[in-house]
RNA sequence: GCCCCCAUCGUCUAGAGGCCUAGGACAACACCCUUUCACGGUGUAGACAGCGAUUCGAAUUCGCUUGGGGGUACCA
């Protein structure tokens, strides 16, 4: 081995910061990828740099239309709008690899005249027997160079047959040793590596060649991606080297596992961040506890928006392993969130998740009443369809063996008798009289029948929800109004 | 197989040789508050993977072992 050591050393530190989020549009946009974005976009904003979006599309098979836009659209719903990218255009456009296509042959070529890469004439089937036979005599497969000293007779008699090269890139023996970002030092015997393709022999850049070729064009200055492209970097120093071009920093994140460790994947349930948004995960508390994994406040305080973290971020202090993606803290922090979000804006985003029942019975200011006195113990605005439902439809007290047995009970019967009678004076614009009326209620029976005061509110609340959980009483009956009050306090009282 | 990365409570993490009898958050449990359900408050339990080495002193440095993850394509 060529004890050429080689160090890649910042380039010019006086540059502005360029990063970019590279998602490839074979599937929605995972959660992972979101926090790379995430990432990405903090180092950006705390460096004044500039974040691009750019659609890694090389594998046309694999990449759809739908999934790109998926991506757009998880993406902007997260706030992680990009300064360039394939909609808002920028200086180095176009942002989208399968529109490159003309300018990955060029620097192929050129890797070819300088000798730093050479035509490749094997086909698959070749190269599948050489893996075979790597594999029988358990040798680590490396390309076998059988085409490197291809003369240019040789060559020309190929092409005649009609067989189109592929262009793989020549690697020499050294050590290679780059500083990672959040790992530090990383060294590799690329004698370890096989010369790799970097043009496939339909024309198309592979991923590896594709990812340098932009990011020098794009003059992207950290590469921050997940861990396992770690493998990948030193193929990619090596062309960035062969091109003469100046090397990005590289930063690997630890990936992020499902809780029995293996990769995060469909079969553990929601990946993209669009199902997260579908179950009633906000936005904002994804984006926050997914900066939590691998991220720590300096201050302790984790519940922190996006400007909050970029001030507070530093890419040198992000944790290098793997973490673990457990929802308890999500849930946790979903619960927060909703609880702290203006009730206008929480009401928009709750409407899609109880739109089944009939909306128009109550008007707006009513519905954002109803979503403010239920928002409290959930979670996931998901837990809305249910928690809200005995606002549109009465209850049905035989559902629940507890509720007919609270409904038949004797003393309940009176509460509800009683309330049923005072109630028809309650002012229902008047929230502090309802709440001293109740307390009248329970003060009465406490005294007459001796009832704990949550008996008497449990009678009242089964009659008028159905439920022996929910909403806070007095709002529950101030929504429901009077005509319903009575309505259901009747219906009860028949039980 | 080979190469690479990683290793503190169940989980996310703080910790950059003495501040550590290892701190916080979620979850769990207990209690308190209370107008039901909840929110909230207080507290309890819970970890440095193992072994060596360096050092007066190691969670922190080094080595090995073990475990987990990633890569090993004309996928990205």
């Amino acid at each position: 081995m060529d004890t050429n050591t080689n160090t890649t050393d910042t380039n010019n530190i006086n540059d502005k910061v360029r990063v970019r989020i590279a998602p490839s549009p074979s599937g929605n946009l995972h959660i992972g990828t979101a926090r790379t974005a995430l990432f990405n976009y903090l180092f950006a904003k705390k460096t004044g740099g500039e974040y691009v979006l750019r659609i890694e599309d090389t594998d046309l098979d694999r990449s759809s239309e739908t999934f790109k836009q998926n991506i757009f659209d998880s993406l902007k719903a997260l706030g992680l709008n990009w300064d360039e990218g394939p909609d808002v255009g920028g200086k180095y456009g176009p942002y989208k690899q399968s529109e490159r296509f003309d300018i990955y042959p060029k620097f192929a070529q050129m890797l070819i005249d300088k000798g730093y890469a050479y035509e490749c004439f094997c086909s698959n089937e070749d190269l599948d027997k050489e893996h075979e036979i790597a594999l029988q005599k358990k040798i680590p497969y490396k390309y076998s160079r059988k085409c490197l000293n291809l003369t240019k007779e040789q060559k020309d008699e190929l092409k005649a047959k009609g067989i189109k090269p592929s262009i793989r890139f020549k690697v020499e023996s050294k050590e290679l040793v780059f500083n990672d970002l959040v790992k530090g030092e990383l060294k590799f015997d690329t004698s370890l590596i096989g010369d790799f393709a970097i043009m496939k022999s339909n024309g198309t850049p592979t991923y590896n060649f594709a990812v340098v070729i932009d990011d020098m064009l794009m003059k992207i200055t950290h590469v921050i991606r997940g861990e396992d492209h770690i493998s990948n970097t030193p193929k990619q120093i090596l062309i960035y080297e062969a091109l003469g071009a100046p090397i990005p920093k590289f930063g690997h994140l630890g990936m992020i596992l499902a809780p029995d460790r293996s990769k995060l994947s469909k079969r553990h349930g929601a990946t993209a961040v669009s199902d997260f948004i579908k179950q009633g995960y906000l936005t904002e508390a994804l984006l926050n506890f997914v900066a939590l994994l691998g991220w720590a406040p300096s201050d302790g305080v984790e519940i922190k928006n996006v400007d909050e973290i970029a001030a507070d971020f530093r890419i040198n202090e992000i944790s290098s392993s793997n973490s673990i993606f457990e929802y308890e803290k999500l849930n946790w922090m979903n619960g927060q969130y909703i609880n702290k979000m203006d009730i206008s804006k929480l009401t928009d985003l709750a409407i899609p998740f109880i739109d089944m029942y009939d909306l128009k019975k109550y008007s707006r200011p009513q519905l954002e009443h109803i979503i403010e006195v239920t928002r409290e113990p959930i979670t996931l605005l998901a837990q809305l369809e249910n928690d809200v439902k005995y606002f549109f439809i009465e209850p049905n007290y035989t559902e629940s063996p507890e509720i007919l047995e609270i409904l038949k009970n004797e003393n309940s019967k009176k509460v509800l008798e009683k309330f049923l009678n005072e109630v028809k004076d309650y002012d229902f614009g008047n929230h502090e009289q309802i709440h001293d009326k109740l307390g009248d209620l329970r003060s009465y029976f406490k005294e007459t029948l001796g009832l704990k005061p949550k008996e008497t509110m449990w009678a009242i609340r089964t009659a008028l929800t159905g439920r022996t959980k929910g909403a806070d009483m007095v709002a529950t009956i101030e929504i429901l109004g009077k005509d319903e009050v009575i309505k259901r306090l009747n219906q009860a009282l028949k039980v």
